[in-house]
RNA sequence: GCGAAUGUGGCGGAACUGGUAGACGCACUGGAUUUAGGUUCCAGCGGUUCAUUCCGUGCGGGUUCGAGUCCCGCCAUUCGCACCA
């Protein structure tokens, strides 16, 4: 039959389509084992491309060894379908955002399919159905009452000239990336979600997680944990001014504090100071890309001092363009011998830069001088004795750069935040009987003015949960990463409408076993939906503290060498490449390539011509064997290539078992595939029990075959008198009796160079190998005249090692 | 600057606990089959050498009978964060 992929394989998956090859349900758990493969929540922009082929390869061919080998396998996809660019596409094309998601998801799906992945596609969701962003705001109003969300003004992107708020990457060079037109900081009253309660526990969760370490670094260094003490200088006739410090030693050194020009000090004093004024104005006109990246510091002196708590000095009140009011407390203590920052702030304007600190970095801890009472104790005994001697003006404290996850977006595709604004009660939560608030249809998308939202008077009209009079609906809409943060329990009940997600689903599934998906989601995503999980289990919808047990992270496909990009034009489509080679040559070419969280660089069709190549001459390998019903001979009957065969056999399924299960190692997988195919071709034509041994060989190969090439596996599964799918066969097992030879190789090394080999009765003693490696004949010259010092066995028995040394001349 | 990772043939990469460096594939070279191209099959393919001679896993040291693997010090590349008090 060969290999004809193009007519073959669309046929298999009609197949397995039909007969459900691929649903599961939580009444399979019991008898199997539970196993849940998770790939990442794909965005439907409209066309798949590599990076999606190649995650999804990697999960797929995960799902379906764990289903061979008799677990119960989750295995499900959707789609994050709320977002910008559809909004984007509404107002360039005057296509309606759910339209234009419909299609896309559509394409995308039949694509998808073409690639024989074996999703539960009956457990598929949508996030911008209300069936599913109902839940979102059920799960909202949850936290609501739990004290999880909150109101506060932060800055937002705007743009005067559109009259609207703009997404960070919206924003290029403090112009709006589409019309050009200048964007400022400008603070709005938002929702958030208090992830900061959890900093603590998220931080903990990541020890006992098999994530790899840059992934688990960068979380680290996002939550930024920093261990140090508040501390309140008194202002004259002022409120205290309260700084965070971790150099709590270093307080003799203070020369000045500097405060952030949002701090309430300041903007009190820029009232009745024109210079404080103007300086907090012209920061405050940059646009936040400006004022990250500024890296000169500036500052403007303000009339008022602080005392210093110890020497009572006078210390003068800057505000500064490097302090920021969300980390700490917005006000720092400058010490400028001990500090870059404040030593560069210092010199600038002039300030006293007194040493209190004696070490050889300036910027390490060390003794104190120069520190009254202090002198002479170490960096951490002193912080802890000054602590104590201020009493209540200076606590141990700690600090995270974790911010609060403000979730409000002033845009229309996105899932309505489930509140209304009364005149007489404020802000206030729906009931849970009124969801799910639908997204209103009658919108225009102008790109410009406020949110499309405000232009429905049919969705901006609600009553006061409370007083029932006239209130208008919150036109916010949710941050995208609220769906993801949860969709994984969705799957594992996604037509539930009494809950978000059964317990019992949950608790059956969670955590999940490998999740797959991009570096890029090491921060956001990864931490949002470990804080949603969190709050879960809080709310006692879930039991296990962790989502995601152990994550890989697969590289980028590049091509020659470039991030594919439409703009560079070096995008390969996967389409192309299906229809001119067919999904099992392009799957076994990801898997191949490169190791799974590498990049894959796609240089061109040579590779996946060696794919088909490989592929051809397995079909080819069975088309030429002629059936056999004949049992398999015993092993002493068989001869020695028949046996080597069957050894080569074990050797292999014990070793593409352990990719798969143990190392996630897949790109070695098809290598060993590779070794055992040309082990076929070792074996004669004439070999006597040809027929049996190829026959049990092949059947197990096809198997080993089936997770990466599962349609070629299909068509030869049957060519062997197989019933029933290949995909569901079982997984082959690794005879310990088999992998092993009688007769071992083993290598001759004096001074621990080869010298030579000797085979050895795998049985042989020690001595025997011994006397085996002294009597090889290569290495007899090498001992001409020398010395045999040891002779070392190491317990492997593959090596033996003769240290010599020269027998005086 | 801080953090993490990675350096192995012309290329992608193997080498699992320190034990034969270069598996497997791509490209390339020669040969066979073929009218030819393609396909398929066979052989070769780190450097060097008269020689299985010596050299060789980014560089320099070290530990060890033995180092791609462990330790110390560099260099380079990639990624992430970046005024975090």
């Amino acid at each position: 039959m060969s290999f004809q992929p193009l007519t073959q394989e669309p046929d298999i998956q009609s197949k397995w389509l039909e007969q459900g090859a691929f649903s599961i349900s939580t009444q399979d758990i019991g008898a199997r084992e539970p196993y849940y493969t998770l790939v990442m929540l794909p965005y439907p922009s409209g066309r798949i491309h590599m990076g999606h082929v190649r995650n999804y390869t990697l999960g797929d061919v995960a799902a379906r060894f764990q289903r061979m080998r008799g677990k119960a396998v989750m295995h499900p996809l959707g789609w994050d379908s709320f977002g910008l660019p559809a909004e984007n596409a509404a107002i360039k094309h005057g296509i309606h955002p759910a339209i234009w998601t419909r299609e896309n998801i559509a394409d995308m799906k039949a694509q998808i399919q073409r690639l024989g992945i074996s999703y539960d596609w009956d457990r598929e969701i949508a996030s911008y159905l209300p069936d599913y962003y109902r839940w979102n705001q059920w799960l909202f109003l949850q936290m609501w009452k739990r004290g999880d969300v909150f109101r506060a003004l932060r800055n937002v992107n705007w743009c005067e000239a559109l009259g609207t708020v703009l997404a960070n990457e919206q924003v290029v060079d403090g112009k709006d990336e589409r019309t050009g037109h200048p964007v400022v900081q400008r603070p709005l009253e938002q929702y958030f979600f208090a992830i900061t309660n959890y900093a603590d526990e998220l931080l903990k969760g990541l020890e006992g997680l098999d994530w790899p370490d840059n992934v688990k670094a960068m979380q680290r260094h996002w939550i930024g944990r920093s261990e140090g003490a508040r501390l309140r200088f008194a202002v004259p006739e002022q409120p205290a001014v309260e700084v965070f410090t971790t150099r709590m030693d270093t307080l003799f050194g203070v020369s000045f504090l500097a405060l952030s020009i949002e701090h309430p000090l300041i903007e009190a004093q820029a009232d009745q100071d024109p210079k404080l004024r103007a300086f907090v104005a012209r920061i405050q006109a940059q646009s936040r890309e400006e004022r990250m990246t500024a890296d000169v510091k500036e500052g403007q002196r303000t009339a008022l001092h602080a005392v210093h708590p110890f020497t009572g000095e006078l210390i003068p009140i800057f505000a500064a363009n490097y302090v920021l009011m969300d980390y700490g407390t917005g006000a720092v203590m400058g010490v400028p011998a001990h500090d870059e920052r404040d030593h560069e702030f210092a010199v600038k304007y002039g300030l006293p830069i007194p040493k209190v600190i004696d070490s050889t970095d300036p910027w390490e801890p060390g003794t104190l001088v120069n520190s009254g009472e202090f002198d002479g104790l170490s960096s951490e005994a002193a912080a802890q004795a000054m602590v104590a001697r201020l009493g209540d003006r200076a606590d141990r404290a700690v600090t995270f750069k974790l911010r609060d996850w403000g979730l409000s977006r002033q845009r229309y595709w996105g899932t309505p935040i489930p509140t209304v604004h009364c005149p007489e009660h404020g802000v206030q939560p729906v009931p849970e009987t009124a969801l799910p608030v639908r997204l209103p249809e009658d919108v225009a998308f102008s790109g410009a003015g406020a949110s499309p939202l405000t232009t429905s008077q049919a969705f901006l009209a609600a009553a006061c949960p409370i007083c029932g009079g006239p209130a208008r609906r919150e036109t916010d809409t949710m941050d995208t990463f609220v769906d993801s943060s949860w969709y994984f329990l969705r799957y594992l009940d996604p037509k539930n409408e009494a809950l978000p997600f059964d317990k019992v689903a949950a608790d059956a599934w969670m955590p999940v076993d490998l999740y797959i998906g991009g570096i890029e989601h090491a921060t956001m995503h990864l931490i949002y939906a470990r804080y949603f999980h969190k709050v879960l289990r809080d709310l006692g919808m879930v039991s296990c503290d962790e989502p995601f047990q152990k994550l890989i992270c697969q590289g980028m496909v590049l091509k020659d060498g470039f991030k594919m990009s439409k703009s560079k034009g070096n995008v390969v489509d996967p389409d192309e490449v299906l229809a001119r080679y067919g999904a099992d040559a392009l799957r076994l070419f990801m898997i191949f390539a490169a190791p799974i969280e590498k990049e894959l660089d796609w240089t061109g069709f040579d590779g996946i011509e060696g794919s088909t190549r490989f592929l051809k001459r397995v079909a080819r390998l069975v088309d030429e064997h002629t059936l056999s019903a004949a049992p398999l001979p015993p092993r002493e009957q068989l001869t020695r290539e028949e046996q080597d065969l069957l050894r080569k056999l074990h050797q292999t399924i014990h070793r593409i078992t352990e990719d798969l299960a143990v190392r996630y190692q897949f790109n070695t997988v098809v290598s060993s595939l590779m070794e055992l195919v040309n082990a076929f071709g070792d074996l004669p034509l004439a070999a006597p029990h040809r027929g049996p041994v190829l026959q049990h060989a092949l059947e197990a190969f096809v198997r080993l075959l089936s997770p990466v090439a599962p349609h070629l596996a299909e068509q030869l599964f049957g060519q062997l008198g197989g019933t029933g799918f290949a995909m569901a066969a079982a997984w082959p097992a690794a005879d310990p009796a088999w992998m092993a030879a009688d007769e071992v190789l083993v290598v001759v090394q004096v001074n621990g160079k080869v010298r030579g080999r000797v085979t050895v009765p795998a049985a042989a003693t020690e001595d025997q190998r011994r006397e085996a490696a002294l009597a090889c004949a290569e290495v007899l010259p090498h001992l001409q005249g020398k010395e045999i010092a040891k002779v070392i066995l190491p317990p492997n028995g593959k090596l033996v090692n003769i240290v010599v040394k020269n027998t005086g001349e």
